[in-house]
DNA sequence: ATCTGTGTTGAC
DNA sequence: TCAACACAGATG
């Protein structure tokens, strides 16, 4: 990589790999922070100064607790917890890192973890809002927010949904956690009712990456808004591990299917799905309805530990929730909070970041809404 | 081709 | 617990 020259011109090769450039703040950062090599030892520099090769290719340590540098100049967040790095993601402004790192320290350690910038949780309702909002989210829901920038988004759709985070009542100030890193003990344990099933065919399975839920289903459970068909909502899904799976969801007008596209494969290859496999989809009956994903071999034996979930005749109307002057699809029995409306009119986080998949459904629309069925704890 | 984030290690 | 470093694997 860049074998040729001294260092990486972190600007231009930022502005050529990205499609949003990055910010004025970053170009502004200092000579030495832009000047990074690429990843691993192979890349050898000329310096005819002599200065120590190894020195050069230093990469500059952050000021900020959880926050790693990268390579390319960016930072990454990433925070421990039983011996164990959870990454948070990578982002262009060390800041961001840092603030990311301070939300995920709030979440997994309580209201009195050490942060980079001032503790989340005065005492003021701003903050309490927060605060019910982290706890209203398992670890890996508040993890996946932040490697995926939605976490200022979904956080303000908390607030304007119900201000409140889907928390009632006091908050604890010591920290009393819903959701756990491992096993499915956060929102997932309630009663669930199962929505449908499909036995995959060999194009789910295949190299079409993508998973055709059949018609009536996915009307039934997972309407589209006009609109967002094509471009597809993200939904989470939880599976029996505790694990959330977040797929692309959109409706196909080639083939006039709905399909889980982004994310399936994943799901396929780690589940080593078999044609033949049945996939079950479920949603709990409790008041957050979080969406639950398993699967069974075609010769019976489930993955999940034999629950048997009641299963509850689906009603199929649909209403058209108006919020903030957008039109959310309610299910019967659904609570909105399953529903999160990600609206980057909203924030920076995104910011400078560079285009990924979840930036772009907020980015391609002007409408710019995306939602997400937030399925559960990890 | 480029980047992410994991594997690993040693300091604290 | 934490960050530094290297680079395999993921992603574009």
């Amino acid at each position: 990589m860049d074998s040729g020259g001294s260092c990486i011109d972190e600007t231009s090769s930022d502005h050529s790999a990205n499609s949003i450039s990055v910010s004025p703040l970053t170009v502004l950062l200092t000579p030495e922070k832009l000047c990074r090599v690429g990843s691993g030892s192979s890349v050898v520099l000329d310096l005819e100064t002599g200065v120590d090769q190894a020195e050069s290719r230093k990469l500059p340590s952050s000021q900020y607790k959880g926050v790693v540098p990268q390579p390319n100049g960016r930072w990454g967040a990433q925070i421990y917890e039983k011996h164990q790095r959870v990454w948070l993601g990578t982002f262009n402004e060390e800041q961001e890192a840092a603030k990311a790192y301070d939300i995920a320290a709030q979440r997994f350690r309580g209201r009195d973890a050490i942060t980079n910038f001032k503790p989340l949780l005065d005492s003021n309702e701003d903050d309490d809002i927060e605060a019910a909002f982290l706890n209203s989210h398992s670890k890996a829901e508040i993890v996946d927010m932040l490697r995926k920038h939605t976490y200022n988004d979904e956080l303000d759709q908390s607030k304007r949904n119900f201000g409140d985070g889907s928390c009632h009542g006091k908050i604890n100030r010591s920290g009393i956690y819903m959701g756990l890193t491992t096993g499915s003990m956060g929102q997932g344990m309630g009663a669930r009712e199962q929505l449908f099933e499909k036995a995959v065919t060999p194009s789910d399975v295949g190299k079409l990456n993508r998973l055709v839920i059949p018609k009536q289903h996915a009307e039934k459970n997972f309407p589209l808004q006009t609109g967002t068909t094509s471009k597809g909502v993200l939904l989470n899904f939880e599976d029996n591990g505790g694990k959330v799976w977040r797929f692309r969801y959109s409706y196909w007008n080639s083939s006039q299917s709905y399909v889980l596209t982004k994310g399936w494969s994943r799901f396929v290859k780690e589940k080593g799905l078999k044609a033949g496999d049945i996939v079950m989809f479920m949603r709990s009956t409790g008041g957050d309805k979080h969406l639950f994903i398993d699967f069974k071999t075609r010769t019976g034996s489930s993955s999940i530990q034999q629950p048997i979930y009641p299963v509850h005749h689906q009603q199929p109307a649909v209403q058209v929730v108006r919020l903030f002057g957008v039109n959310i699809f309610k299910m019967p029995n659904i609570a909105v909070s399953g529903l999160v409306e990600n609206n980057n009119n909203h924030h920076a986080w995104i910011g400078n970041k560079r285009i990924r998949e979840v930036d772009l459904l907020q980015t391609i629309d002007c409408c710019k809404k995306q939602h997400i069925i937030s399925a559960g704890a990890l």
